[in-house]
DNA sequence: CATGAATGAGGCTTCATTCAT
DNA sequence: TATGAATGAAGCCTCATTCAT
């Protein structure tokens, strides 16, 4: 007897092996339930569509990704160090999950993308703004649009995530020598 | 009546408005015809298939692209001065071009790169390459893989074009202003 | 409500009629579908694909057909009454099932052969083959190569049975008129 | 400067290789007119269409068959010589030209028989008919339906000119000791 | 909840034929 | 006559989704 969401479960896993190895439009629902393990309508009690499903995947990802980080005090402020333990903790995170991260990336770039995702990417946006800002105001990075500056350092970080990936380099010194890269990036 | 090569271009036009707009997946060669005012077997007397319409609109978009470079002394090295020069280029094409732009990322990350656009893609890297060596020997900028530099650059102005397009900004004091963030990033 | 694999039977029996009226190649997919009362997608629940339905159709005709005769003492030689029996079976079959027949002969001059089919064929050759060798040993066969009496012989039952049938002519005693023909073409 | 006809020569011999080699549906028009050196177009000034090609190639090469036989006798009766000479005439330039061999047999089981067609085939067969029909009255050969016999034996002899072809057979022995299934097979 | 046979719209591609040059 | 680009109907097959069991 499997457990209730136990096909959920084994849904989701299986989507996110072939939508990332085979893409979105030549990932069939029925060989993501084949591979998971169900029936083909199976997948349909669980979600809505194809869309919804990749919508799911998404947000469940996006959102184990944001729980890697520690709780920040209000009043942050991005020195070197600090810009470096989110650093090592995205790259480290990404070393370890590269079809996740891989999912992300292409999630982004595709047409599945719904409203309802992006004011979720907005909530984020409006959290880390405020950190940015507080930091372009101590002068400790450079005084540039705050979207402009985020969205680089996350399209960094997810560049040289793929970039150690497809090399399959996982050194802690290697992601240590990488790093001026992006701080002096945004840096004053 | 028409100039030999008119329904080729219409073709070609229409594929790259639809691809950028709807993905590679969701427009339909049909579809392509139909915008492009001819009917839809014309597409495959100009194209070999689907596939094949990507690539060639591929190659035909990077010849472009790469044609806005002006042709380098054999010695040359990254300064600053350099930089700024190709930055200054490639953003203003993007920013004249941004469907074009739009499909070559696109492209890069899709599964229709076939291995002869590998192979062009590795000359590319091979000439750049020797100017990236050179830079890191003469000490102007980082000592790291050179592999990671340059896709990292190349990357960094694509996203800067992304975000200036989708912003509609077209200010040369705007990209004056980012060009740090890509020097930085890659200086020693 | 249907029996399971109702739908599979009606669309073999469609193809079994469209094929031997119009042809393999005149014959779409759809109108099978539309002939056997399902929907255009269903076939392809059933067949991988046109190709597959050809083989699995002909492999059931042929086996039904195989199955006609009776089991042969291992040591049985072709006298004029062992032949007489194979005679009549085979045209009666045929005039029964005329389609069928036509199917058959069409199948094996069609490009639709595949390797599977070849070694079934094969194989019914090597027990037939004996059979033959043992007849030309005791003199009751010509001494000929064995496959061309094989084929001959069957390619003349068959030429009769499209003779009959399409004279719509079912007279035993027209069927024991013609064996002379047969008879007299083999024996010694 | 090529003669007037030299391109319907060229595409009756083109058509003549793919039709037998690929079959009448997988040997396009273009195929045909590209393997004998001509326009696309050009297929069509010279035949109505397809159909009509496939069929003024049957003609061409029936009436070329036809014309290997010497001109007989008005009161010809079927003997084994007489026979065998046919047997001979017919087998060798069935050697000497598989392909016209193979064509002829493919257009009679097809649906590209049309009417006029029909009405020459009967023609063939009330000359032949003649024959026969004395060679009964005189005894020599079985009292059986004039057709039957006619097409049996036409029929056996398509079939040796294949198995003979097919196994790169050209022996005249072999020829000799092998009239003898179709002699006894319509023989008193 | 689970199943999987059934649906049918829609996608890619082929090809006989036409027609302006 | 000859050309070959252009046409568009038609063919095979895929697949997201439904629904009776």
């Amino acid at each position: 007897m499997s457990k209730p969401k136990d096909k959920r479960k084994a849904l989701m896993k299986s989507a996110l092996e072939l939508f990332t190895s085979k893409g979105f439009d030549n990932t069939s629902t029925a060989s993501i339930s084949r591979s998971a393990g169900v029936a083909t309508g199976t997948l349909f009690t669980y979600f809505d569509n194809k869309e919804s499903l990749i919508n799911d995947l998404y947000l469940e990802t996006k959102m184990e990704f944001m729980g890697i980080f520690p709780p920040m005090p209000d009043d942050i402020i991005m020195t070197e160090e600090v810009v470096k333990v989110f650093w090592d903790l995205s790259i480290n995170w990404g070393l370890k999950n590269p079809k996740k991260m891989k999912f992300i990336v292409m999630y982004k770039s595709s047409p599945y993308i719904t409203k309802m995702t992006w004011d979720e990417l907005a909530e984020d946006m409006a959290l880390l703004g405020n950190i940015y800002q507080r930091s372009i105001d101590e002068g400790v990075i450079k005084d540039l649009p705050i979207e402009y500056l985020m969205e680089a350092t996350t399209s960094h970080v997810y560049f040289t995530i793929l970039y150690l990936s497809s090399r399959k380099i996982k050194d802690q010194q290697v992601i240590d020598d990488l790093f001026p890269t992006m701080w002096d990036m945004i840096r004053a």
